[in-house]
DNA sequence: CATGAATGAGCGTTCATTCAT
DNA sequence: AATGAATGAACGCTCATTCAT
């Protein structure tokens, strides 16, 4: 059974419209997100903007808020996944493939505006730190150790350079967000430059 | 002088109780908000961590809750500038000033949590992003353009480096106030090493 | 249908309940505004009056105070027209419908005391001047007019002969809705007399 | 003893000190009210108008905010006693006196047009009914009566005529207070042969 | 499976008034 | 004679959640 499950909704399996209305309600939680910001997101602006009489239907389909924005996190989580992970298994060697993952997740905020805005959003405002935090610094030192244990990266203490890259790719996302002038391709190939220099090994 | 005023208090200069209740109120405020972050920060909780019987009094002090987030604000950039300033003052060189302000701010977490805290999540949450997020943006472009002009610095899109810093700086704040147990000068030294290979001229 | 919809109500059609608990809601203030005067009515009296166990209740129905206000001058207004509407129809001439205005008038406040109490007050208070008090003045500029025209009034200035027979209205039916005593009919008589005197073709 | 005496101030006879406050109060406070109207006169703001630094002050020399309003009630009426009583009294008989009564008192609209509209908020929106109502309704009947006894007005009901010339009258300051391009004179010319053929004898 | 209705705590803010100094 | 500080109730309004139907 999903943590996340409804009270009085379907227990176990979903039904083909009970799964049509949670994505109906996810996307429209995220649109809502995106374009308010999650301070301002309240279970009736979610309603109003999935064309929905009443916000009871949402806390028929999700057990509470917390459950609601879990959902979002996971949607936008794997749109991102989706879009990040082939470019990054298309690229070859350590190196690669974390400019890959810094060059894809610009990329990324071009391609899907709304899910990364959400997603931002969530992971800066939200009560409780959601999972895919953790989950997402875990790779990196990951694959910063793995690299350095290659011989292709430093002697850098990697659960430092795991906060740092994360911190970066965050504050350029929302850059990007905020500013749809500046060439995201362009300031995802300096990203991975600034890391690539860091990581470097001597 | 702050432009914003308390309604009914005195408008033009503070006598001695008024400023030591605004300096009260605003501590309380600073309190609360690194508790329990910006959204949970209520006239209520404020009023009651500072010990006041009602929430009218924060009221009859500050104009509104901007004000009063104001003076948190500036209060928090305050002791976060006397301990970062001299710091930087005594390093000589671009590169030198560049890590003694990475360094100097993980020890600031240490130094004054809360006011780090509280600094984080009103810039990260607050309704009208206040100044000091731009103004941080320009002396970190300044500087790294200036270190560029001298040949201290490579060749790299300073707008994209500093966004960078700026993110991995609030990304490892953050990082070391939810982990006390980090030694928060090793992880600052571990930061300006990566900047200082990334900013490195080739 | 009126332009202001509830904010989580159903947003187009009422359902039955919806109009009871409306109706309900706006009797409720009709009888406070009647009561206390427009000041001291609060959406707390109001849910006290209607049996509410809170304010929210009545937030829920109406989008603010103005919506519920209005649909109470709405319904207000309805009742005085559906009383005093027939009589004047039932009046021929210029100077006979003029003093089946006045007369009817005045037994309205008999009628439906409350009403008549509500729309003075809210025409006397509220913080935009309702519709109505501009219609009603050119209800009676043109009927004067037309009555000039067609010779059955004098030459006085329509506009200024409007304010005063309004303003006659008002403080008689006040007076009368503050002396219960009274005889309504009498002093409808009387009103009518005055303005028949007043407007008559010299 | 007067009614209204400041709780804390002097009982009896007031210093000079003393009555030039509550003048310079009262006066702030007809600035107020004829700006912003009855509703939105608060201490504050007239505090705010005066030029003083705190409510405590208002407080302290007026029992309560009733006591002020009466003030600003005895000053405002005295003011326009002062306009109107002389005009009346230049004029000769029971009908040119009332249609002095009425010229002056809409000539007094232009000439203290805050003391009017002051005058006008209070008497319709004050919680409770100031006294000058009744006065002025007896000293019209009286006039009214005392012109039916000597023949010179119509046999109407003396106290119906009182209100509706009250009524009359106040519709018409408040329409000559908001419509400043209005002739005043010839309204009031107009009021004036409005109640002289209403109160003509047959 | 879905809904409309209801709940009640909480929000920031304003208010007239009190009172020690 | 005056003041700054404090009070606490009340305001309109929003919120996530509950629940009978």
């Amino acid at each position: 059974m999903p943590a996340n499950a409804a009270p009085r909704g379907p227990q176990k399996g979903r039904t083909f419209t009970e799964s049509a209305r949670r994505a109906q309600i996810v996307a429209a939680a995220i649109a809502v997100i995106a374009e308010h910001g999650y301070a301002a997101t309240s279970f009736t602006r979610i309603a109003k903007q999935a064309g929905l009489s009443s916000t009871g239907m949402i806390s028929y389909h999700f057990a509470n808020k917390d459950d609601l924005i879990g959902e979002v996190l996971t949607e936008a989580t794997r749109v991102a996944y989706e879009f990040i992970f082939p470019r990054m298994a298309a690229a070859t060697g350590h190196r690669a493939k974390l400019r890959a993952r810094l060059e894809s997740n610009m990329e990324l905020v071009r391609a899907h505006p709304g899910h990364v805005r959400a997603l931002m959003e969530i992971a800066r405002n939200a009560p409780t730190t959601p999972d895919f935090v953790d989950e997402r610094f875990g790779l990196f030192t990951g694959h910063l150790r793995a690299g350095q244990d290659a011989g292709k990266f430093g002697p850098f203490n990697a659960d430092a350079m795991a906060v740092a890259i994360i911190g970066a790719i965050d504050a350029m996302v929302i850059g990007l967000v905020f500013h749809p002038e500046v060439d995201a391709a362009e300031f995802g190939r300096e990203l991975a430059d600034t890391f690539d220099r860091a990581t470097r090994p001597s």
